[in-house]
DNA sequence: GCCATAACATAGCACTGTTATGTATTGTGG
DNA sequence: CCACAATACATAACAGTGCTATGTTATGGC
């Protein structure tokens, strides 16, 4: 059986310069083109091609790294004795996250990526979730509670803030709106009134 | 003093042609150019220009057209003797709508269009204030709840759940989680539990 | 030391939105 | 009534886009 030769190997610094250099260009508000990417970094624009095969290969991996950025993010979102708490800091996380680069988090969501990758979100989720487990095991909420659901309520909660504040309709001060919503369903699931209020507005440092 | 005579006066109805155009070639999928959208019409390219400006104007209109739908629909929605259930049956109209039209719903709210047109969010809001209110005066609410707060709460939701759908990363199923979070917005408000699950299940009719 | 193969560079293609230029049209003031 | 000025519209060109075809260079296994 005949093996093809392994002859030359693609240099992984190239592409992560590339990333890197986009990821600039994203915060800097300058039109990231084929050719403005390469421009100055020496190597030509059949690199994007070798490595990426294309831009919306780059795109992809741009969202990528966007996510890993987030999934780094809410790990380092500190975790303490109360689970509720915590919970709504993840939520605060993402939105702090995802305002301090606001155009890396619409590429993140733009349209036409459907399953693309669909354990990205499933790992984004999955801190939310743990989270959510603490709070059931130590009695805050009620044991019909789905982690899984409450979970993914409050991550809608956090998105739809975002999208709404970081497009425009919604102004920065909107965001106070979280801390309303997640205490009601957090109060939903079972957590006292005032135990819920207490623990959300504190997690809710943005 | 001159006065500049005005001479020829744009026809209309070539802009209102070029924008259902537009949304046709949207609806089915077809990439929107300045060459494509013109083919066949008769029109030249230009025309593109005197009525829109250029594209980016075109899209301002499709946007413009996309919120008067939305309030179209959201007025639409059946005023009935129990305001809650209609406050939900707006944020499950805001879902059909979006979600019947994703691409236009994705343009509506594409990047980059802030304060064009602040007013079209007041505007989409407007039905879900009175609503709000409605249900205040009844009594259902407490009466220091600002209804203004809660329509844009109930937006923020309604908006989280269809992004998150429409984009991909949740599936449709997850739009059930509206009723969670809804009944526990409005619980938090002052409504009783089981008559505030009853109106949101109620007005929930995707 | 071959030499097949991948990495890379160059030039061109089809396409995009936009603009410059020329023509046709039309409402109105004299 | 009608000449004219200003606008609508058409044609063609321009700069820029992503991509690909083609040629060149470098490299690691036999």
């Amino acid at each position: 059986m005949y093996c093809g030769r392994v002859v030359r190997t693609k240099d992984p610094a190239v592409r992560t310069l590339l990333i890197e250099r986009a990821a600039h260009m994203l915060r800097t508000r300058e039109p990231i083109t084929l050719r403005t990417l390469v421009a100055g970094t020496g190597v030509s624009t059949m690199a994007v091609y070798t490595y990426f095969g294309g831009m919306e290969g780059l795109w992809q991996a741009m969202r990528q790294e966007g996510f890993t950025r987030l999934a780094e993010a809410l790990d380092q979102v500190a975790t303490t004795a109360d689970p509720v708490r915590d919970l709504a800091a993840l939520g605060a996380a993402y939105l702090t996250n995802a305002l301090a680069s606001p155009d890396l988090y619409r590429v993140m969501f733009d349209a036409a990526f459907a399953l693309e990758n669909p354990a990205a979100a499933d790992e984004t989720l999955h801190c939310l979730v743990r989270t959510a487990e603490r709070a059931k095991e130590m009695g805050r909420f009620r044991s019909d509670i789905d982690p899984l659901s409450l979970a993914t309520q409050t991550w809608v909660i956090g998105h739809g803030l975002v999208s709404l504040v970081a497009t425009g309709p919604l102004p920065r001060e909107a965001l106070d709106h979280g801390i309303a919503i997640l205490t009601a369903l957090f109060v939903s699931c079972g957590d006292a009134p005032e135990t819920a209020h207490r623990s959300v507005t504190e997690g809710w440092r943005l």
